[in-house]
DNA sequence: TTTTGGGG
């Protein structure tokens, strides 16, 4: 009914434009044709080989709407169509139907006579449009009754049949460096402080990425594997960035974002909107997961309202309701643990949490893999006990060392070092009191047995240490900082057998 | 008038 009504409209023309129904329009191939789209898809200007500068849509109407009408716009960057929301309207006039594997196409470009102007999807927002390509343009009372059809048809057709989900989606829990993929995702923070006309953006989706092995070629690149490619700081964002975001679920840095700058700035996505990242790749770096924003990657909007987005909310909020979604993903359920806590009964934290808490000291227990030890020759893991504490230098106490052992541990969310000390790590090793292992060599073979269980090493292929809870409590060295002097260790846990 | 890029 609507679409007759519309072509009626269509054809009954009293301006200076004819305007064709986009199923008429994908017939001209190699002819310019006038027409109005609803934006379904948007992906951002970005720079080209040549002079102009690209961006891209989908538009669909009544007569045209899977998978509608893919329309390419060459233009300066200061004159490229800036779709606000997706469900906008969109006018061109003098467009070229092109036809490009078997599917037809419309190629925009000023220099050659195109224009636009763009406006509001809602029903009752007025005629005037909220960007226009040229300073004068004309909305007559036909553009106004195909306004108005087009938001009365769109009001009832949501906007996900337009755009739903394809082939090439993938959640955060599912990427690998093999191939290249969309992610329909949250920005969470927009990091502008890197280098010079670039920036890492961090985007989530609710999911955890699999657990990652270090790069073979990395390791053999690093002169201090154990203090520089397990740093912590890889993931150190401030701590009050941290803690706007979510408890669950992986931040990936997107690495490098270049941005276009124009006369109305760069085009940076901002906090908080969800996108779908089109065509973009990933790569292990330190052992963490990276997203990589390539030339052929793309970034489009996305409304709150999309049924992927709204997909990714609901099941994050089921995550965040159940004790066994709260764990890591990857985790076999039920939980094993080699490493056993006197508080299994105390609700598991992910790192973030802990990195983010509010409270200087406080406990946890946590769900994480333990990727390397610092010192990484077990041969090392006790030190003499200080002086003051060992007795007079003249007579230095018989046995006394103590454990000084850092783990590097890690969840989806984040990576921490924490220390093993004292007493907790003679209650952690159960059985093995602290030593001059220089002195006892039974010992130092039991320890290493442990210590390459806790790691996953294997005699063939990359280590892949198992998951394992523990009992973590936070801690300050001085009384006057103790925000900036927070420290981790491990307490409560035993690693049996 | 028709390069750029077009889900590589």
């Amino acid at each position: 009914m609507l679409q007759r009504t519309m072509s009626i409209e269509l054809h009954r023309v009293q301006g200076k434009y004819n305007y064709d129904r986009l199923a008429d329009a994908v017939v001209c191939v190699d002819k310019k044709v006038n027409f109005y789209g609803i934006v379904a898809e948007y992906e951002q200007p970005k720079s080209t080989r040549g002079d102009d500068c690209l961006c891209t849509m989908t538009v669909v109407d009544m007569s045209y709407n899977t998978p509608g009408l893919r329309v390419l716009y060459f233009a300066p960057a200061d004159q490229m169509p800036r779709v606000n929301t997706v469900g906008d309207i969109i006018r061109f006039h003098r467009i070229q139907m092109r036809s490009h594997a078997d599917a037809p196409q419309a190629i925009g470009n000023p220099k050659y006579g195109a224009s636009f102007v763009l406006l509001s999807g809602l029903e009752g927002d007025g005629y005037e449009p909220y960007q226009k390509s040229h300073s004068r343009y004309s909305v007559e009372a036909h553009d106004r009754d195909i306004v108005d059809l087009l938001r009365t048809w769109a009001s009832s057709h949501p906007i996900d049949t337009f755009a739903g989900t394809n082939k090439y989606m993938k959640q955060i829990k599912d990427i690998n460096v093999e191939s290249y993929f969309d992610l329909c995702c949250k920005i969470l923070y927009v990091n502008e402080q890197s280098a010079e006309n670039s920036v890492i953006i961090y985007v989530w989706d609710g999911t955890d990425t699999s657990p990652a092995c270090l790069n073979p070629v990395e390791q053999g690149e690093s002169d201090d594997p154990g203090q520089d490619l397990w740093s912590a700081k890889e993931l150190a964002l401030p701590v009050d960035v941290m803690r706007s975001f979510p408890v669950l679920g992986t931040v990936l840095p997107l690495v490098p974002f270049d941005v276009a700058e124009d006369d109305s700035g760069p085009q940076i996505p901002l906090a908080g909107d969800w996108v779908k990242l089109r065509n973009i790749g990933c790569r292990i770096r330190k052992g963490l997961y990276e997203g990589i924003f390539l030339h052929k990657s793309k970034i489009g909007i996305l409304s709150p309202s999309t049924q992927a987005v709204q997909n990714c909310e609901r099941a994050y909020k089921e995550r965040l309701t159940s004790e066994t979604l709260r764990l890591p993903q990857w985790c076999p359920k039920p939980p094993q643990s080699m490493l056993v806590t006197g508080y299994d009964h105390v609700k598991v934290s992910t790192l973030r949490e802990v990195l983010t808490h509010p409270q200087v000291t406080n406990k946890f227990r946590c769900m994480v893999r333990v990727m390397a030890t610092w010192p990484t020759d077990v041969l090392d893991f006790c030190v003499p006990l200080p002086e003051s504490t060992a007795g007079g230098k003249d007579q230095p106490e018989q046995g006394a060392f103590v454990y000084a052992v850092r783990f590097t541990l890690e969840d989806p969310t984040g990576r921490l070092h924490v220390f093993l000390y004292g007493q907790d790590a003679v209650d952690f090793f159960v059985g093995y009191p602290a030593v001059d292992l220089r002195q006892q060599g039974d010992t130092v073979g039991a320890l290493k047995r442990k210590v390459d269980r806790l790691l996953g090493v294997s005699e063939s292929g990359p280590s892949n240490p198992p998951w394992v809870n523990c009992c973590l409590m936070s801690y300050y060295l001085d009384k006057e900082r103790p925000h900036d002097t927070r420290r981790f260790r491990i307490f409560g846990t035993r690693f049996p057998g």
